[in-house]
DNA sequence: TAAATTCCCATGTTATCCCATAAGATGTAA
DNA sequence: TTACATCTTATGGGATAACATGGGAATTTA
């Protein structure tokens, strides 16, 4: 599970650490990183190689000519599989760093299933966006279930 | 499975090379690529050899005299079974560089099972027709599943 | 024998590996 | 609590390997 937030530095390398507590979460599960676009945001998100085959597998299950295949299938040309070095950095992809603005730090905001990587200003104003939305419309209601697999 | 983007350059003996992490994906399950006519776009699609003898198998499962089934039997005859040289190049044959309008660029979009290879100008015009639909329609709703196999 | 194809090696660029350091956290004993 | 040692983490830079690509020699095909 990937929780909690933190500021890293993104060198003239485009290198990136990756939070310790990310990179031992994904090390014990023997989980490959995917970083790829986010499909709602403007911002790098980043899961796991199985959940990514989980998209896979969903767009097999679709109407192959629908416009929902054809969107996922480009959310998948948008995603790439991270080598670590040996002190746990990535080099993110132009692609990605252009897409979602990053030029010298990237916020890493841990969200469950996955995390999201964004720059500072755009975090920022998502952020306080986000505690508008809770002050105005109160804490969502939710029913709690145990897990089922 | 096939992720990511990239540009490549086809040479004046119409070789090109696949890029590093297909071919890594390919070796690792020890497969043989396949490159044929994609059926619904104006691009060249690539797969394994053991994907292909699914779509071989689908055909059966239709009615034989069926215009599904005639489609699928041409779709095998435009088929081709691509010999690696030692940098990690193909040669594209004729009749799919003509099918799909390449020349002396190519790009490679990787789409998890399989991977299209399209001319600079294909790719950016439905590159930009994905993202109109998303932003439209919104990103798909998925109910994701665990690997049944 | 001319043309095309296959094989092999050379090269520049880029990514990857490896080592070093500094800041911070954690632990231990006075 | 303070002082010191140890471990982890983030980051910098240089050496090395991998990749994409060009071109030529050897081999095949017509």
């Amino acid at each position: 599970m990937f929780l909690s937030t933190s500021y890293n530095k993104i060198d003239s390398k485009s290198r990136v650490s990756i939070p310790a507590s990310f990179r031992l979460n994904l090390e014990k599960n023997n989980e490959p990183l995917i970083l790829f676009k986010s499909l709602q945001l403007k911002c790098i998100e980043g899961t796991t190689y199985s959940r990514m085959q989980m998209y896979i597998n969903a767009i097999d299950e679709l109407d192959a000519l629908s416009d929902e295949a054809f969107v996922l299938r480009m959310m998948m040309a948008d995603s790439f599989e991270m080598k670590f070095d040996t002190g746990g950095r990535v080099i993110i992809p132009d692609i990605l760093m252009n897409f979602s603005g990053l030029t010298d730090k990237a916020v890493f905001m841990g969200i469950g299933e996955s995390f999201y990587i964004w720059s500072p200003t755009e975090y920022e104003s998502q952020y306080t966006k986000s505690q508008k939305i809770l002050k105005e419309k109160g804490p969502p209601k939710l029913i709690l279930k145990k897990q089922s697999d």
